[in-house]
DNA sequence: CTGTGTGCAAACATTTTGCAAGCAG
DNA sequence: CTGCTTGCAAAATGTTTGCACACAG
């Protein structure tokens, strides 16, 4: 395993975004990144903040604190967010290498999967339009194999 | 031009829910479903209760029936919503083709577009997790023509 | 008539902000 | 020391709900 080398790489990132920003490397900080680091699940703001105040006993960390961290990472693409329907928005750790989403209505699992077709073809749309892409985000909603009963 | 047609269509649909559902026609759905369908572009409950308090002298509707509308048709697959990154969700008529979505992050410009080999290979990916697609979402968030100066 | 629909205001849920005190650099 | 950070509570948003009256079927 290289999880605590990947999460050293993480944190690299984060202090230098901290640097370039003349941020400061905060307790609550390296407890929220941690946090999000660990998260197997995609997580909201209120899920981040119950499961701090549940596993991190030594310290209490604001719910402002989540929102305002979430928004410094998302700007600095180290968190992405996807949103549901309804039901608001989940985020996850930028860790991994890129990929999209199948959600099922049914029992909210979330499928990951990514298909290289289906990116260059999204640049081939764009450039038609003289579209510059920052970003995509692609969502397939329905039922999976499980929920199929 | 067809449109009173495509209009007739779509309040055909609408009565057919509402016959359906037990519910009844009446005067402020009638008027939200005229506001949508003449909306050229995608809305917020906001934005069309806005529009019909402006346009529309004979009536006042609550923002709360623009809700419960809207709650109505998004259920029956009459309006679609797409949800933004920070800034909520937006509206637009169940009338068009299916489509997907150009964003452009600076000016907040949507652009449809519609790519037959995505959808495919959308189905093919679906197929491969014996996932059963009800719906998609694709957005590409980046920077319009006109932003790129 | 009956039961659904409506507007209004209050209730909620979620996210943001002002402020005084705390702490990193 | 300076100025970014934090927790708290208040405020701002966005959405839903309870209720009494209105109205479609």
């Amino acid at each position: 395993m290289n999880n605590n080398e990947n999460y050293d790489i993480f944190l690299g990132r984060f202090k230098e975004v901290l640097r370039r920003n003349s941020l400061k490397y905060t307790k609550q900080r390296e407890i929220i990144l941690q946090t999000i680091y660990n998260s197997t699940e995609h997580f909201t703001p209120e899920s981040l903040y119950g499961e701090i105040a549940q596993n991190v006993s030594e310290s209490k960390i604001g719910i402002a604190t989540i929102y305002r961290t979430l928004s410094l990472l998302e700007k600095e693409n180290m968190v992405t967010s996807i949103s549901f329907g309804a039901n608001g928005k989940k985020y996850e750790a930028g860790t991994k290498d890129h990929h999209d989403h199948m959600i099922c209505d049914s029992c909210g699992k979330i499928i990951e999967f990514c298909d290289e077709v289906i990116e260059e073809l999204q640049e081939k749309v764009a450039l038609k339009h003289q579209f510059k892409i920052i970003d995509h985000v692609m969502q397939i909603h329905g039922i999976c194999k499980e929920c199929q009963d």
